[in-house]
Formats: structure tokens, sequence, C-alpha cells
DNA sequence: ACCCAGGTGGCCC
DNA sequence: GGGCCACATGGG
């Protein structure tokens, strides 16, 4: 790991050159929350196809998912991948959620602590997804932590170790613990890894070269 | 015909 | 604690 000017730093820079990302793409917490469910390992064209069958069947509703049968929502999420699991953890969620709170409101009326740990209780639902739920929809700072973001901060040089909480750890300590700002970064970091570290010959344009340590290997 | 995508849980040691 | 594996669709 380094030291903190340079996780500002590069903060900066990918704003500077994506400016704002508008994320997370939905129109309501609970759309997040299913987002979040479905795009695990999942591209997220696909996951936009799935959202949207929901919404034309007007099932994008926490009570009509709670209900539905399980085979009929399969279909419904279906191009999202994985769907017979996802069709029985986003049910579960749902109900759950029902049982518990009531409302989505009334979830996030809980502590941000407390509720993260329950909702990692929750079978389907791990850390990233955990943060990004309490992230985009409850507007807590919880940094969200994914493959793209190891991958990106491997290449830069920064030398993480494969632990998702030492890692969230390590941008929690390291810059400002500002919402607006958690949900920004990680949305530059997929924006820029989307750009450019998948395909090399895009790195002579790449905005944080002079950062990365395959530079040497050019 | 591969490979990948905004992960997670189960099982093994 | 880490190393595999299944889970499934759609696009390059």
């Amino acid at each position: 790991m380094r030291k903190k000017e340079n996780l500002n730093e590069i903060y900066n820079i990918l704003y500077s050159h994506y400016g704002p990302r508008y994320w997370w793409p939905a129109d309501t917490p609970f759309e997040v929350i299913v987002g979040a469910i479905l795009t695990q390992n999942t591209n997220w064209k696909n996951v936009e196809k799935a959202i949207r069958n929901l919404k034309l069947a007007g099932y994008l509703d926490i009570r009509k998912i709670s209900k539905i049968r399980k085979d009929g929502l399969e279909e419904l999420i279906k191009p999202s991948g994985f769907y017979r699991q996802k069709a029985e953890r986003l049910q579960n969620f749902c109900r759950l959620l029902l049982n518990e709170y009531g409302s989505i409101e009334n979830m996030f009326r809980e502590r941000p602590g407390d509720l993260r740990n329950k909702l990692l209780s929750q079978k389907g639902i791990g850390p990233e997804t955990a943060d990004s739920i309490l992230l985009y929809a409850g507007n807590f700072p919880f940094f969200v932590i994914d493959s793209y973001t190891k991958r990106v901060f491997d290449r830069l040089g920064f030398r993480i170790n494969d632990n998702y909480e030492d890692i969230r750890n390590f941008f929690e300590s390291n810059i400002p613990k500002n919402v607006g700002i958690y949900k920004e970064y990680h949305a530059l970091i997929v924006e820029f890894a989307k750009d450019f570290c998948r395909k090399r010959p895009l790195c002579e344009k790449c905005p944080l070269k002079k950062k990365c340590s395959y530079n040497r290997f050019h």
C-alpha cells in the first residue's frame, strides 16, 4: 500500500478526465438494491435487460417480488444470468426486508454498522453488494471494492492484499469521509478500468500513465 | 471456440 | 485463512 496523497491525487486526475459519472444508474433505492444483486459477476448490459423486464411487467416492486412465483421471477431476470440463485436470493431478501423493517426507508434508519452485518448475513449478499446498497441506496460512507478496484490499483503499483475489508479500510482511511466522493471514486475506477486496464493498446492515452507500474514494460 | 462480465457461497484442507 | 468450483446469460 502507498501513501494517502496518491489516492486523492488519482481521484482528482480521474475526475478531471471523466467528469461526474452520476452513479448509481437507477431511479429508486430499491432499483439500486435489485441492480446490486443482479450485477454480481455479470455484464451491466444484461442487468439492464432484466431490470427493464421487471419494470415493463410492473414487478420492480418489493411487495410484488416477495409474492411472485419463483419461476415467474426467474423468467423476468433471466438475461442477468445465474437467474435461479438470483431469483431465490432476491426474493428472500425482499421478504426479509418487509418482515424485519417494513420498508426501505425504515431499513436505512438502522445503525449503519448493524445494518451492514444484517445485509452480510443474507445469503447472496456479500461485502461488495452490501456496500453498494449502503452507499448508493442508503447514502452511508462505505467504500465499494470490486474486481476493477483491485486490478487498477494493482497495476498502479499499490501492493494490495486480497482481503476485502483491508482494502476498504485502506481507501476509507486515506480519502475524505464523504459519501459523494465515495460514490464518484468507485464509479471513476470502473470507468477507467474499462478503458485502460483491459486493452493494452490504449495505454498511450491513459490519464494515469505516469503512475502505472506497467509502463516499465512498454 | 473461446473469454469475459460492477460476486457469492459451499466445500476442502 | 486460502484454493477451487458451480452458478448462466449475452457480447466480443
